[in-house]
DNA sequence: AAGAGCTAAGTTACCCGTAACGCAATTGAA
DNA sequence: TTCAATTGCGTTACGGGTAACTTAGCTCTT
């Protein structure tokens, strides 16, 4: 754009401390303040950066002193979740705030996916990486071992993580969930979710709703999983299937709030009243929610301050200090009225 | 983790050279398939390579080449809404598809974290940057004409952009809904937003929105600009701040589709009949409006698409293809039925 | 007055790949 | 057979910083 500096048209280092009349070395101490240099020289070279208008380049730094990055590689399933989107808000806001950066990587739930873009991002020598879900290939496992990376498993409380793990027990989220429908007279359940591949915490969800709901003398008659997206629409036509096979249901239960609203949706459209006709409980219990006239059955997590403690474990841990492998950071039964009312 | 490599416990290049009994240089070829080899030199050199788990170091490449990275830093004022979730979306998976990764930068809606967002992954040597919005501080236009680097300005279409620029006309969609609502017999009309501290997107709709009103005969009796963020429950109690002051209004025009339905929910909650007794439009088109009953009077955004698009540009760019400086996305205005029906 | 101790620099080597060039051995054509 | 072209691989230099070491000049002490 401008007059050539070298062949990348960058004003290096070296030239800042030509112009200055100072060796590199010292023009490099005075931009780390180093010390070691007089007051008149920092001020001659701090002149000369403003006016060449030179930036360092990171890469370099990172390069010579054959140590990491601020990079701290993410890893999320999709952003079409709110609850994803939250969490990686979480994590940038209080990463950026410690002067890291975030690279992402969108996995869309495939573990392919993420073993390509953990290959791609370690090659640049991040810092860390935060992963979502505690299932990874065995390629994967073997990249980061050997690596020797920092690494925050979020999302699925790991109890043996690879090197730190945040989240919550989605087991005991769905079990208190299926406790709690049974508890309000429901015995006759539904499930919709979606389809996958490979565990997550979904099927995790699903796992511990079901032992609750048969432990408790209760029955999941039917579980749909839809080779879709886990989203409102998916969850509207999900109902209309699983009551179209199965059509004497007393609750559905559904793998987050954004199907159990498409579900809300179905229902209503069909003249079915809720909670009289029909039971609804979802997961995560999404922002929208707060405003409703009637609040989801659902779990509340803290997305938010899930991210953050991601970032501030990789934090801890980059600047060596001791963090508990393993953050368990909660969850709450929001009961909402989209299920029946407790008996008095 | 496991036994030293070097300083850094990562292997080079040089071991893997060394352990196939070739030069550095040969393995470099091989690994580049670039060809000069033989068939045997390139398995025993491959070979190696699984047995040390080598990952090559892209930084050095970068620095080797003195060229730019497969980094794009990508700005986006915050993840809790939706639309920009979206759009980060599209960019990664396009990214991504094409070997390039995102380093994101929230910048909470000001040109101050926007700089020294800038200037910080600036040094990392990215390929390019795309920034949202078309409003940038004087010091960050002056460092990313510095640094001759690409930059795709999106979300407002800019038609004297840095580089280049893609996105949709806010004022024009603003003056559309402006003219849609008086149209519909509408002539009192209120506004619910937030502030900010800069000119930006919204506040662009929202001037395109006075204009047609005026222009058509109706006003725009009160603006509501909160200092919160734009989202379900600002709209909430925003519209009752809004109509205590200003009971007589006869539609609410919103910043967003988020404040929209906070706005809905509120009047619903007070017992006001939508749109016998007042009109609700927003802007956006949040996916939730594809299942609720009532449809949102909203303005369509191809969120994922203007995601996509941003990407495309840049990778076209970076390939050195021909790009136009501007593509505009287009928005399409949805009648919804939240306002009044057109007259027959 | 001479050495100890400090300050404010400069010098050298190195990080890990790749561009550019060099060169020996083999192949092919005249 | 002889020379040119090609193949296969090696050598050297380099990029932009920084660690580690060196050095010149000054101050202070005894």
């Amino acid at each position: 754009m401008n007059e050539k500096k070298n062949k990348n048209n960058k004003v290096s280092l070296s030239e800042v401390a030509r112009a200055a009349g100072v060796s590199k070395m010292t023009a490099s101490r005075v931009l780390r303040g180093e010390g070691g240099y007089s007051e008149k020289t920092r001020a001659t070279v701090m002149e000369k950066v403003d006016a060449l208008g030179y930036l360092p380049n990171r890469l370099a730094t990172v390069f010579a002193g054959d140590k990491a990055s601020t990079f701290v590689g993410v890893s999320i399933p999709d952003l079409g979740n709110e609850v994803f989107a939250q969490v990686l808000e979480g994590i940038d806001r209080k990463l950026g705030s410690f002067g890291h950066q975030t690279v992402l990587g969108l996995t869309q739930h495939t573990l392919a996916q993420e073993e390509a873009w953990i290959q791609t991002v370690l090659s640049w020598q991040p810092a860390g990486l935060i992963l979502t879900g505690r299932y990874h290939s065995n390629r994967s496992m073997e990249m980061l071992l050997n690596a020797g990376i920092h690494v925050v498993e979020i999302w699925d409380l790991n109890s043996s993580p690879l090197d730190m793990s945040v989240g919550l027990n989605h087991f005991d989220s769905g079990f208190d969930m299926g406790r709690f429908l049974v508890g309000r007279g429901y015995r006759h359940i539904g499930y919709v979710g979606t389809w996958h591949d490979a565990a997550n915490a979904a099927s995790t969800r699903l796992d511990g709703f079901c032992k609750a709901v048969e432990q408790s003398g209760g029955t999941v008659a039917r579980q749909l999983c839809l080779h879709d997206t886990a989203t409102y629409y998916p969850g509207y036509y999900g109902t209309e299937q699983l009551l179209a096979s199965t059509p004497d249901l007393e609750c559905i239960y559904y793998q987050n709030d954004a199907m159990a609203f498409g579900g809300l949706q179905f229902c209503q459209s069909r003249g079915m009243r809720i909670p009289d006709d029909i039971g609804i409980a979802g997961w995560g219990d999404l922002p929208i929610t707060a405003i409703l006239p009637r609040r989801m059955t659902s779990v509340h997590v803290p997305h938010l301050k899930l991210g953050q403690a991601a970032a501030e474990m990789m934090l801890a841990r980059l600047s060596n200090e001791p963090v508990p492998a393993v953050r368990d950071i909660g969850f709450r039964l929001i009961p909402g009225s989209t299920v029946s009312a407790a008996d008095p």
